[in-house]
RNA sequence: GCGCCCGUAGCUCAGUUGGAUAGAGCAACGGAUUUCUAAUCCGUAGGUCGUAGGUUCGAAUCCUACCGGGCGUGCCA
C-alpha cells in the first residue's frame, strides 16, 4: 500500500499541473502541524503561485476544485495564505486501518517499485585489536540502514571492509613466529588461539618488542615483505591471526543483533592485487600524476591552504599504497563484480573531505559506470547508469567532558566492556523493579534492555552530530529510551496474557472483524498514527537517519499510552472491544517490527 | 589562513525541497494509583532559534558579515 501522504501528493500535484499546464509541481503535503487543521496539510500551492506571480489563495481555490480525494478525505479546506487542510474521513481510516491489520509482514508497507543493488560499506574493524566505541556507530547505523532498504525490497550487499593488512601485520606474524617457536620447544606445538585470546596484550606485546629489539623488528620486516609475496608460511601465520581475530567482533555482532556474516568480508587485503592496476589505469587515462615523488589525481574544486589543487594520494614516494588507492579499489569491484547501483559508506563525519574527492576520482575515470556496458547502450540506446556513491557520515560518541569517550586512563572504550555495563545496569533496574521474575527471565530483559538502550540512544540521536554518551539517559523508563519503548510493548502483551484468565478469546474477537468502531479521540489518535508508519519508515529510508524511525515509534508509544489510559480494553463494551483489541494487537506489530526487525533491538513479553 | 559541519528552553536534543502560535525528554512545580504492569498518564512554567543585516506574503531553515565551538586540510586510516 502507497503511504496515504504519498497518494495526496500525486493527486494534488496532477491537480496543480491540470489547473497551470505545468509538470513539475511538488504538493509538499506534510503532517498537519496542528490537529485543528486537520490531519495533512498541503503547502506546495504556496511556491506555485509565488513562481507564477500569482494570488495563492485563488490558485489554492482552483486546484481544490479540479481535485477530487473524496474516497479519502473530508472536503479540503484552505486557510490562511494558501494552505490547503485535509481530513481523513473516518471510513478511509478504518478501511485502511484493516488492511494493515491484514497485511502481518509488511504491516501496509509496499515494496519498492524500482529494486536495486545497494552495497552498503559499514563497521570495518581491525583486525588485531579489539572492537572500540569508534566502531558502535558505524556498525549499528549501517546495521539498520541494510534492514531498512532489505524491508524496501532492494538487494543489499553487505560489505565489512576490514583492516586486515598493512604493516603492523609484519610485527604481528614476526611475533606469532616467535611463540609459535617457543611453544614447540616446549613441545607444545603450534600455538592455538587461547594465546592470541587477548589481542590487546598480543598487540603490545609486538609493538614493545618492535621497539626495543633489532632483531625483532628486521624479522618484522622480512615478514612484510614476504606478506607482499604471498610466501606460504607468512600467509599461513596471517591467515591465523585474522581467522582468530575475527572471532572477537562476531562475538559483538551477535551480542548487537547486527547482521553482519563472514561472507560479508571483504577487507583491505583482499584488494592488494589490484592496487597496481588502479594506479596504472589512472595514469593511462592521464588523470594521475607524480607530485613531490608521489602519485596523485588532483580532482577540481578542491583546494589546499594555498589555494593551490589538493591531492588525492594513490601512492607514496616510497612506492605504497594508501586507504584511498584500496578504496578505489574497491568501487570497481562493487561496480563491475557486485553490479552495484549504488553504494553507501558508512564511517564517520571526519572522513567527509576524503569521500568527496574519492567519489569525484572515480567519476573523473567513470569507474561509475560498469565496464563493457558502453556497445550495450550504444545499441540499445539507454543511458548509460550511473552507480550512486553516498556518504553516511555521523558524528562522535563523547563523554561527560565533552570529548570523544575515553577510559580513565585515556584509552579508547571496548565495546564489549560497554555492552557489559549496559546490561549489569539493566539487570540491576530489573532486579529491582520485578524481583519475583525467574533469573532466566531477567537475564534475558537485561540483555534486551542494556543493549537495546545502547543502541537505541545512539539511533534517536541525529546522526551527524555528536552525542554524549550517558547510562543514565539511556536506560531511562521515561523519556524516548529503549526501555519506554520495550515496556510499551510488554504492557500489550499484558493484556493479552490477561485476556486469557478473563475468557477473552482474543484470536476468534480479532477474526471476526470486518468493522471498526472508532469513537475515543485517543482511538482515533493512535488508529491515524497507526496507518503512517509506512512515511516514518520512507523518510528513515530517504536520508539514511534511523533517528525519523524512532521519532515515530516514541510518538506511537505516547499515543498507546494516552490510549491505554483512557480506554479499558478487557472491560470495553462488546461493541468496542473488537476494535481496541485490534489497535492494541497492531500497535504491539508496529513496534515489535520497528524494534526488531528495522533497528535490530529486542523486545520482551514482560518486563 | 582555507574548507566543511554546528550554535534552538537551565540540561540533552527534534524540527523532512522556506509554511500557520518553534516541539520533545530530563530537571522544577502541581495532580492522578480499589490497575489491563505507575518502568505510566494529565497539567503548569520555561525561547529576542549565537549576533546584525538581507531575500519575501512568510525564515530556526536561503544569502552576506561578524562572534563562539567542532572537524578536516600532501605521503595514517
Amino acid at each position: 500500500m502507497k503511504p496515504v501522504i504519498d497518494i495526496l501528493e500525486e493527486k494534488i500535484c496532477a491537480a496543480m499541473a491540470a489547473d497551470t499546464g505545468r509538470q513539475d509541481c511538488a504538493a509538499i503535503v506534510r503532517p498537519a502541524t496542528d490537529a485543528k487543521f486537520g490531519d495533512y496539510q498541503a503547502n506546495g500551492v504556496m511556491a506555485l503561485a509565488k513562481q507564477l506571480k500569482t494570488n495563492p489563495r485563488k490558485l489554492a481555490e482552483q486546484v481544490v476544485g479540479k481535485l477530487d480525494i473524496s474516497d479519502i478525505c473530508e472536503p479540503p479546506e484552505i486557510a490562511g495564505p494558501g494552505f490547503i487542510n485535509l481530513r481523513l474521513k473516518p471510513e478511509f481510516l478504518a478501511e485502511r486501518l484493516l488492511e494493515v491489520n491484514k497485511d502481518s509482514a509488511g504491516l501496509g508497507m509496499e515494496k519498492t517499485s524500482k529494486p536495486k543493488n545497494i552495497v552498503v560499506d559499514f563497521s570495518s574493524p581491525n583486525i588485531a585489536k579489539q572492537m572500540h566505541v569508534g566502531h558502535l556507530r558505524s556498525t549499528i547505523i549501517g546495521d539498520c540502514i541494510c534492514r531498512i532498504l532489505e524491508f524496501l525490497g532492494h538487494n543489499v550487499i553487505r560489505q565489512n571492509h576490514i583492516g586486515d593488512w598493512g604493516l603492523q601485520f609484519g610485527m604481528l606474524c614476526a611475533l606469532y613466529e616467535k611463540k609459535t617457536e617457543e611453544e614447540t620447544k616446549k613441545e607444545k606445538g603450534a600455538v592455538d588461539y587461547k594465546v592470541l585470546a587477548d589481542f590487546e596484550e598480543f598487540y603490545r606485546e609486538a609493538q614493545e618488542l618492535s621497539n626495543k629489539d633489532e632483531k625483532f623488528k628486521e624479522r618484522s620486516r622480512k615478514a612484510v615483505v614476504g606478506l607482499h609475496r604471498g610466501d606460504e608460511m607468512w600467509r599461513a601465520y596471517w591467515e591465523i591471526i585474522v581467522r582468530n581475530s575475527k572471532r572477537h567482533y562476531e562475538i559483538i555482532y551477535a551480542q548487537l543483533s547486527v547482521t553482519l556474516h563472514d561472507d560479508d568480508i571483504r577487507g583491505e587485503s583482499f584488494y592488494q592485487d589490484k592496487l597496481p592496476g588502479v594506479v596504472g589505469e589512472l595514469k593511462k587515462k592521464n588523470l594521475a600524476i607524480e607530485s613531490d615523488g608521489a602519485v596523485c589525481v588532483f580532482p577540481e574544486g578542491f583546494n589546499n591552504k594555498e589555494g593551490k589543487p589538493l591531492p588525492f594520494i594513490i601512492q607514496k614516494s616510497d612506492g605504497a599504497y594508501l586507504y584511498a588507492t584500496t578504496d578505489l579499489a574497491a568501487i570497481r569491484y562493487r561496480v563491475n563484480e557486485l553490479k552495484a547501483d549504488a553504494i553507501i559508506y558508512v564511517t564517520d563525519s571526519r572522513q567527509k573531505l576524503h569521500f568527496e574527492m574519492l567519489f569525484a576520482v572515480a567519476r573523473m575515470a567513470k569507474w561509475d559506470k560498469r565496464q563493457n556496458t558502453e556497445y550495450r547502450i550504444q545499441e540499445t540506446g539507454e543511458k548509460p547508469q550511473k552507480v550512486e556513491f553516498v556518504h553516511v557520515m555521523f558524528g562522535s560518541v563523547l563523554g561527560d567532558d565533552g570529548q570523544p569517550l575515553k577510559t580513565r586512563s585515556g584509552e579508547n572504550v571496548k565495546l564489549k566492556d560497554l555492552l557489559d555495563e549496559a546490561v549489569e545496569r539493566a539487570k540491576k533496574v530489573v532486579e529491582q523493579k520485578n524481583p519475583e521474575l525467574s533469573p532466566d527471565k531477567k537475564e534475558q530483559i537485561a540483555k534486551a534492555v542494556g543493549i537495546g538502550a545502547v543502541k537505541y540512544a545512539d539511533f534517536s540521536n541525529n546522526r551527524t552530530s555528536d552525542y554524549v554518551f550517558s547510562f543514565d539517559k539511556m536506560l531511562a523508563m521515561d523519556g524516548n529510551t529503549a526501555p519506554y519503548m520495550q515496556y510499551a510493548y510488554a504492557r500489550i502483551k499484558s493484556i493479552e496474557r490477561k485476556a486469557q484468565s478473563k475468557d477473552v478469546d482474543i484470536e476468534t474477537e480479532l477474526a471476526g472483524v470486518t468493522e471498526l468502531n472508532l469513537a475515543e479521540p485517543a482511538e482515533l489518535d493512535l488508529a491515524k498514527y497507526l496507518i503512517r508508519y509506512g512515511e516514518a519508515i520512507q523518510a528513515a529510508a530517504g536520508d539514511y537517519r534511523p533517528n525519523y524511525l524512532t521519532a515515530y515509534l516514541y510518538e506511537l508509544a505516547q499515543k498507546f499510552s494516552v490510549f491505554y489510559t483512557n480506554c479499558p480494553v478487557l472491560k470495553a463494551a462488546p461493541g468496542q472491544r473488537p476494535t481496541r483489541l485490534l489497535l492494541c494487537d497492531l500497535t504491539a506489530r508496529t513496534i515489535r517490527h520497528g524494534l526488531s526487525e528495522l533497528l535490530g533491538i529486542e523486545v520482551v513479553e514482560q518486563m
